[in-house]
DNA sequence: AGCTTAAGTGGTCAATTGACAACTTATGCC
DNA sequence: GGCATAAGTTGTCAATTGACCACTTAAGCT
């Protein structure tokens, strides 16, 4: 019965640690709840005073560029490339990659990213150039190489960018369904991502070849 | 000079002239700036006291859904499949009708339905039952008619609505990267929207065979 | 013109919200 | 143990916000 310890109350962590808690929970509040959401609010789902969020970060704002920062653009979380290098059948290697990529950008992350532009944050802008390099020019050169097509290491002309992008768009429409319009997958998205990927091979590589 | 017309103050408009008025301005008010926004904003966007608003709508939460109501889920506004029955090629009868979509489906639609999805305001759902005979339906029975097969009467299967839904978001993500994303587009979308529906095109019709 | 009625306004209230100053206390160091 | 300092809290303030009541006035009817 007299189990009286009390609930173990984790005070006083070290700044670091600390904000990055707040950095972290304040994420998947803005991201469910949007950023117009309380600070106290915030506050009460860190466990927290809302006095205390404004130690760590001078504004709301401050909070919220400082959330962002981290989920898109740090360093860390680039989709891993390593299925494009195997050697499965050219489809299979690149619905993997893009499984990967679904399941790395979280629910949290596609909230956060459509909220954030929605409200102009410009976000999407300052996200731009990572895209390219993480995921676009990686999938292109892939399907190039198992076509035979020579690999420059230029950046990737605007019409490869949209042969690209369509597939791209495809994926993230897939993630929108679920996570923004609650559209049950039952069995994961990996069968329409699988089929996706073949109707885009289908028509894909001839239309990069036009591109000299 | 003495232009001494006062300002043309159009005041006691018939009460369903006003009530149109004012949904129509909140929609474009709630799409900029969210469902959030006070009340009062939104009344003097519609040049309007604050308290008119309540005798037209109880509440903030009756405007909203009288916003969305007259916006997705009202009679009006299914985009016109003309351009599938003409007899153009194919691809062009596709692109066309997806154009007239894109037009049709405006920046402030596409805006408040995140807005909307984000929010948990279960607009999809409800609207879900009109894509599909607006324009999945159609899209796909326009391509079984040209590729030989029997078109049935019957709804989509849910195959044949993945295989629409492929094409139909790669239409949606390119509205969604010039009106939330606001990528520039200098000569409109359709020249990206013509591209896609030929890649898909090329892998699309095997696909719907294997469907039975 | 006179009157009725619906259209529209001004002002107010309690609750909420971003921000912050003053205060308290846990924790590591000697 | 004693204490310096950073970690965290309490309480408060002005501005904002949803809601609404009492009041004013334009339009149509006769």
């Amino acid at each position: 019965m007299s189990d009286a310890a009390p609930a173990p109350k984790r005070r006083r962590l070290p700044a670091a640690e600390r904000s990055a808690l707040l950095v972290a929970k304040a994420a998947e509040v803005f991201a469910e709840q949007g950023f117009t959401i309380p600070t106290r609010d915030i506050a009460q789902a860190c466990g927290v005073t809302q006095a205390l969020l404004y130690k760590y970060f001078g504004s709301k704002d401050a909070l919220i560029e400082a959330v962002l920062e981290a989920r898109f653009l740090s360093e860390r979380g680039a989709p891993d490339t390593g299925p494009l290098a195997t050697d499965a059948p050219l489809a299979e290697r690149i619905a993997d990659f893009y499984l990967g990529f679904l399941a790395a950008g979280s629910e949290t992350n596609l909230r956060l990213f459509l909220r954030a532009a929605l409200d102009g944050l410009d976000l999407p802008a300052r996200y731009g150039a990572r895209l390219d390099a993480r995921i676009l020019k990686p999938v292109i050169d892939t399907v190039k190489r198992a076509h035979g097509l020579t690999v420059a290491d230029r950046a990737l002309t605007r019409g490869e960018r949209e042969i690209a992008m369509m597939l791209h768009g495809c994926a993230v429409f897939l993630m929108i369904r679920r996570v923004i319009y609650r559209t049950p997958f039952p069995r994961g998205y990996a069968p329409e991502l699988r089929r996706h990927v073949r109707v885009w091979l289908a028509g894909a590589p001839a239309e990069l070849a036009r591109e000299r």
